[in-house]
Formats: structure tokens, sequence, C-alpha cells
DNA sequence: CGCTTAGTTGACGTTAATCAACTTGTGTGG
DNA sequence: CCACACAAGTTGATTAACGTCAACTAAGCG
């Protein structure tokens, strides 16, 4: 049975822009089901030009790219919140592929609604244009720690990302939060080899730091890990919900 | 003595969709002015919240974002067409700075208009989003290129990308396109130093795949340009223009 | 019980960073 | 018009970070 969008478990958390009724209505209108799906599926294919569009309800996936050469990826990681399939709604066709790595409930959207969508509720166009420049401004922060972090840094950016992502989205319990990817994952998403990226998790639990194991992720301090990262705790900024 | 949008140089070009008598009109009442600025010139910076939007008339500029450490990342080279300033109009303030290379001129908007301009017409909203994906689609290239490919990969990569784009603007001639940019420029947006670039820039020349320097670009095969970046070369899509 | 997947560890090799010196071209002020 | 500073590009020598290879452990599953 699927969620109604009033009864959104979504719409508690600080992190999303509150939804007016009429908003929410009209999310109901649009919304035309439920997807319910296991780690390891592919929910939107790189190149597929996908009819429908997600918003993740629960559970946390990948997106990624894979070249010529099959090396792949890790171009995010997604969250519940995160509206999955804008590329294909308005370019026609995924550029990059998505996959579960928890169990994942996704609200189902009929990208055919999506112009009357954006000619009819010029704020909801506005907020999925909202999105997109969050999207470019997170790959952007991606681009610059994959390209000038060390090792050690990238690693200690990312799990500070996720951690931050986490707490806003109400994941974290004593300082503890469910991260259910495997090593190659990240170390796709920053360029690094497995090998590199196990023996770096290593240090940084050496040096209790972080502790990711057994499908969770456990930050003591993470002011402290932010230092390693050579950045600067910010809460996320509070997003419109799709 | 600013160019009417009726004679803007750039609707000659195939890269971009045609504009109706009706855009054009509805444009230049958005266009409040031109910019012209010299080589070296800061128009949009990391944190500010401009009052203004651009459209790259001429010239050519970097956008990037700057680490506390000081380092740079280029997140990508600005070309005649591409829209700037976006993320200041939706979420409020820039996340990286844009920078002229070259000598260039901008197309001036108002930020104060672009609520309207969403509200009032749908089809030019659409077209700003598919902009924002488009970027968003580009910078998960970059990241590939960046994480997974090795450093002659990646310059490979980086002009071959430029001359597709150099020559769907009408910049090539002869197989060759101005390149304002200096060595640091590509080395930033690529995560390598200058050092190595410089050489892997040099094995590229020495082999006769491109021949950069003087500010200009030379690509002879770019067929053979793009193999050894391990990419297929395909046309640059055609994009809305601002 | 054997197979597979994920994580871990040590030894070794290679790529790319760093350091440093030098060239070339350009603009500036004496 | 020369001397000088400055920016960009080039090159060789050395070093450090990270990748690759390989072997092994532990857990889950038919």
């Amino acid at each position: 049975m699927a969620t109604k969008c009033k009864y959104c478990p979504l719409h508690k958390s600080p992190l999303f822009v509150p939804h007016s009724d009429e908003d929410t209505r009209f999310m109901q209108r649009f919304k035309v089901g439920e997807l319910v799906i296991d780690p390891g599926t592919t929910m939107l294919m790189e190149g597929s030009k996908s009819p429908q569009l997600f918003t993740a309800l629960r559970g946390m996936g990948v997106r990624y790219k894979t070249l010529e050469t099959g090396q792949r990826q890790v171009i995010n990681f997604v969250f519940p919140g995160d509206f999955i399939g804008l590329q294909a709604a308005v370019m026609g066709e995924m550029q990059h592929s998505v996959a579960a790595s928890s169990p994942m409930t996704l609200c189902v959207f009929d990208r055919a609604e999506f112009w009357n969508f954006f000619r009819s509720h010029p704020e909801r166009a506005f907020d999925v244009t909202w999105l997109a420049a969050m999207e470019e401004h997170f790959l952007g922060e991606a681009l610059a720690s994959v390209g000038q972090r060390s090792a050690t840094e990238a690693v200690a950016w990312s799990l500070t990302r996720i951690m931050l992502r986490g707490k806003a989205t109400g994941l974290v319990q004593n300082r503890t939060m469910p991260l259910p990817y495997r090593q190659q994952d990240l170390a796709d998403a920053l360029g690094l080899s497995l090998v590199h990226t196990n023996k770096t998790l290593g240090k940084l639990r050496d040096r209790q730091l972080a502790n990711w194991s057994d499908g969770y992720l456990y930050v003591n301090d993470i002011e402290e890990l932010a230092k390693i990262a050579q950045m600067t705790v910010e809460e996320p900024m509070v997003r419109p919900l799709m």
C-alpha cells in the first residue's frame, strides 16, 4: 500500500522545505505509485529514456557512470529525499545510472506529467531548478575533492559530508548512522583504488576519527574529521522536496 | 553600444536552439546591458549574491572554486553562449567564481526579473532547467575524467571536448582554434600539477596528436585524440541560448 | 561443505608531485 | 634604448603517494 503524501515521513525532517496542503495535494496527484527494490537493483540506466521520475523515500543508493574501459565513477550517494531522474525528464536521456545499495522505497512520478507540472506550478518548477543547481554545486565540491585533496583528506571529506547529511535526515543516533555501501563504492567515488581506500579508512579508524564497519559509520568528533578534510562544517541547506 | 538581441552573433551558430521573434523580443526586454572585461577580471565571486546574470557573448573564461588551502579547482571552461550566474539566481549565492581568460563581452540580465521570467515564460524556465541539467551532466563527465583517467587520457579528453565545443561554436579554422588559457588552468581543471601537465602536453605534441601553444590549439585528427582519451566523439547537444 | 562477496594486509612498481634551474617574451621605468 | 622585473612555459632529478598483485580471513548462502 503506497504511502499517502499527506503522511510522507520525510515531511518531518527539517532538511526539507515544508509543503503547504496545496503542495501536498498537488504532489499526490503527480505521484503514480511506489517502488520497492532490493539492494543491487538498478532503477535507472545510463542512456535510458525512463518514463518515470522518483523521489527516494527510504534507503540509499548510488549514481554512477561507466567509462568505456569498464571503470566506474560514482557521481554521488543517494539519500532519502533525493529527486532522481531529472536528467531524463529535461534532457530526454539519463547520463548516469542509479542503483540501490540498501532496500529502497521510491515514490514514482509520471514523466509525461512533468511538462504540465512545469507550466502550471512555476514555484515548483523553480524548486526543480533549485535542485538541479544544488546538484551542480555538489558536483563541483566533489570535483574539488577528487582533484585537489589527498586520499586521507578526500575520505575524511566524504565521511563528513555523509555524516552531515545523515544528521539532517535524522539517520544519526549516538553519533552512528547506517551506511550500506561497500568500500569499493567509496573508492569509485573518490577515484582511489580499493586497497588504498581500505588502508586510508583503517588509518582514520586507528586515529579514532571515524569508524565505518559492518554497515555503520561512527564519527566521534565531526569537527576533528572536517579539519582533516580541510573543510568547514556547514549544516546542509534546506531543500525542496518533490 | 550594446548589441541588440535581434543581431546577436550567436544566433547564427547551429549549436543553439533558434529563437522565435517572440523569444528574441523577450530576451531583449530582460537584457539590461553589456559588460566588456579584460583578461583576469573576475565577473562573479564565490559567495557573492550577484544581482546580475550573464550570457557570454564573446571570449572565454573559467569557473573555479578555491579551497581553504588556497588550491584552486577549475570547474569548467566558459565559452560563448554559456549562461553564467544561475546558482546565484536560484540558490541566492554563487558557489564558485568566474573569471575572464581573454577579453570578454557579456550580456547582462537583471536577476530581479528572473522570477517573473520563470512565471511568465514556462518554456524558457524549462530551458534554464535544461541548462542546469546539462551542466550537471558535464560535471559528471569531468568527475569521471579526474577520477578515473590517467594524466595523458585526461589531457586528451579535455582537449577533445574543447575542440568539439570550439567546432560547434564556429571557432575552428584549419583544425585550429584560439585557446587563451594557461597550462596552470588546465592543470587545475584536471587535478594535475603544472609540471606534469606541461610534460603531458609535450608528449601529445611529440606524438603529433595535439599542439597547444601561443594561445592556439591545433588538432590534426580528433578521432585519434579521442581514442587516447578513451572517449567516443559526439557532437555537442544543441542547447538553449539565454 | 564449497562458493562467493567484502574486507584486510604486505610487498612491490609506477605515476605523478615536488624542487629547482633555466628560457623566452613582454612590459616598464630610468 | 637598455636593464629589470614578471609571467608563462620547459626540462631534469628526486621523492612520495598511490596503484597493482597476491594471499588470506570472515561472513553469508545454497
